[in-house]
RNA sequence: CGGGGCGUGGCGCAGCUUGGUAGCGCGCUUGCUUUGGGAGCAAGAGGUCGCCGGUUCAAAUCCGGCCGUCCCGACCA
């Protein structure tokens, strides 16, 4: 490709709007361009990445069997009635009806057809196991597009769902795709891990995300270094440290004026973890008391998992539940459900009074009241990791792919059934699996990105070889350079070739700010002294081949040290 | 959905407090010069100041409403 003909606007400064260091570099260097809050037009630059990308998926998903087709992104709603999820599902989902006055949406996944599709081919357990997939747009109105192409409304995404006839085969399947996305995340060059995540909407017992550090991610991961625990912090577990606990004996204290955590601790002199934070909070059943040691923090994922949805009570209704003011909330006295974290277990705390003014002191849980224990905290750098004893570390990632065990979510509801071994009829069990390919390329621009713009993994690069040609009004320069590029081309390397009429300058800035990941340049230099320059974006070395071999030279070059 | 910021030529911004005929840098066009690190000189083109309404002799500027977009939070198959 000649840049004298390709389309690919570029920007000196930041734009304006763009926070994350991925946003800024995909639109100065002219690979996207935002439409709306969340809706990206992919410039050629743009799209050729995602399509490397895709060429990685597809080649690693066939390998392990997994068949191609493409599923509408317009579906009736009925199919998502028959799942469940029509109800379930809020605003996320795009609703519309057709002219007849169907009532259709625009698929945010393809879980339901695909299982409309297995329900009504799959017949025998001769037919399983099958995997298949798509790489297609989904659509879902998020509440909060955000960070570029991390966050958008409108998306490519690989899904693959798994059928197979019983959960051993499942595991089978599932490994599979574990082994895939290893080799693509390898592959497009990223820094990752594979966790453990929640299942949430999707349903199912186990799913793991495979997540790429970033600090313009989203999510929080927790890892063991020493034993390789690494988890989702949704529902990562830990084991804090145990404070030194004062004798039990229940006596109330006054505690004037004393609110916050901080503030009863500093009045009493007692660190905050003898302290249990009690929180009202309010769901579909009615009030919970959720209660934490003092310094930790609740985690809503957690205990939304045991009570649902929920919110923190207002002023008014603590008031009203408890008899004291929100800061002398505490489990004596109130006949609501209660759960306490895992770490309140065993211990001797303070607890508010539910009496303006006053704690209570020398508390056993589970003894002095009655309260359910679980796991309902928010992990902590630091706190020792529950399988080895090794100190956690957080950090924050980019999901990139997911990978469920669905069982029979889907399959049971939808009848998606077949008949076994002895001529009875069973349901299929699924699994689903997704990976975000602009997530790929955007993690790493966000992994790999230096002061001068993009440095491209090789293998997702818009091109592996930038030729700049210096100056194209001079022959030989132009001659050499044409030359290189047409031996690259009939050698499989496909070069940017920079020929437009612009200062040199300008070439040079733009070939790091596009980052791919061989700059080849042909100037004066080359033409006095018949050899051309080649430079790594990534580490900056640089080479000096003759003319004569050069094109075989940058070939090595890109095997060798790319 | 709650909180906050921003909306002025293509891009990045100033001007708004204190109302009075819209400015800077980059980019763009033309000419000449230049040509190994975002060139120089000269001459140009390009703006309903997000939208609607109000106040005023007069609104980019003050007031009200709406819209868009970004950030934090909630949410997130």
């Amino acid at each position: 490709m000649r840049a004298s003909r390709l389309f690919f606007p570029t920007h000196k400064e930041d734009p304006a709007e763009a926070e994350a260091i991925s946003h800024k570099l995909m639109i100065r260097a002219g690979l996207v361009r935002q439409l709306a809050a969340g809706l990206y037009v992919y410039l050629p630059l743009g799209l050729r990445v995602i399509a490397r990308v895709n060429a990685i998926i597809r080649d690693e998903m066939n390998a392990i069997g997994a068949q191609e087709l493409s599923m509408p992104v317009l579906q009736p709603a009925e199919i998502w009635q028959q799942s469940g999820r029509y109800g379930e599902i809020g605003a996320e989902m795009f609703r519309l009806r057709d002219r007849g006055g169907r009532d259709m949406v625009l698929g945010m996944t393809h879980e339901e057809i695909v299982t409309w599709l297995a329900a009504r081919e799959i017949r025998s357990y001769r037919d399983l196991p099958q995997i298949w997939y798509q790489i297609q747009t989904k659509l879902r109105d998020e509440a909060r597009p955000k960070s570029g192409v991390l966050r958008t409304r409108e998306f490519i995404m690989k899904d693959s769902y798994s059928f197979d006839a019983d959960e051993e085969s499942l595991e089978k399947s599932y490994r599979l795709h574990i082994q895939a996305y290893n080799r693509i995340f390898e592959r497009a060059g990223l820094k990752f891990y594979m966790v453990e995540s929640d299942p949430g909407m999707m349903g199912g017992a186990v799913a793991h995300e495979f997540m790429a550090p970033s600090s313009a991610g989203e999510d929080e991961v927790a890892l063991c270094p020493s034993c390789g625990y690494a988890a989702n912090v949704e529902l990562a577990r830990s084991e804090p440290a145990r404070p030194q606990f004062p004798a039990p004996g229940i006596k109330e204290i006054a505690t004037p004026g004393a609110r916050t955590i901080e503030e009863v601790s500093k009045f009493l002199t007692l660190t905050p973890d003898l302290l249990v934070k009690s929180l009202l909070v309010m769901t579909k059943q009615g009030p919970v008391l959720a209660m934490v040691r003092g310094d930790q923090d609740l985690l809503e994922a957690k205990l939304a998992r045991i009570v649902g949805s929920n919110r923190l009570a207002d002023p008014g209704e603590v008031k009203e539940i408890t008899g004291a003011e929100a800061g002398f909330t505490g489990p004596l006295g109130l006949d609501i459900r209660m759960i306490a974290d895992e770490s309140l277990r065993d211990g001797v705390f303070v607890i508010g009074a539910n009496r303006n003014g006053f704690h209570i002191g020398g508390v056993v849980p589970g003894r002095d009241f009655q309260v359910e224990f679980a796991d309902i905290r928010q992990v902590r750098e630091g706190e020792k990791c529950s399988h080895c004893n090794a100190s956690l570390k957080l950090e924050r990632c980019i999901e990139i792919g997911n990978i469920f065990k669905l069982g029979t979510k889907y399959s049971g509801p939808m009848g998606a059934s077949y008949l076994d071994e002895q001529g009875s009829e069973r349901p299929v069990i699924m699994g689903s699996y997704g990976i975000g390919p602009a997530r790929v390329a955007a993690a790493a621009v966000e992994q790999l990105a230096d002061g001068k713009g993009i440095v491209w993994p090789p293998a997702i690069a818009p091109f592996t070889v930038h030729l700049v040609l210096v100056q194209p009004a001079d022959g030989r320069q132009a001659e050499m350079a044409e030359k290189l590029y047409l031996e690259l081309a009939a050698l499989g390397v496909e070069a940017l070739l920079d020929d437009r009429a612009v200062s040199p300058g300008v070439k040079f800035a733009e070939a790091e700010l596009l980052g791919c990941p061989v700059r080849v340049t042909i100037g004066k230099r080359a033409v006095a002294g018949g050899q051309v320059e080649a430079g790594l974006r990534r580490g900056g070395e640089e080479y000096k081949f003759e003319a004569g071999v050069a094109a075989a030279k940058i070939i090595d070059l890109i095997k060798n040290k790319c």
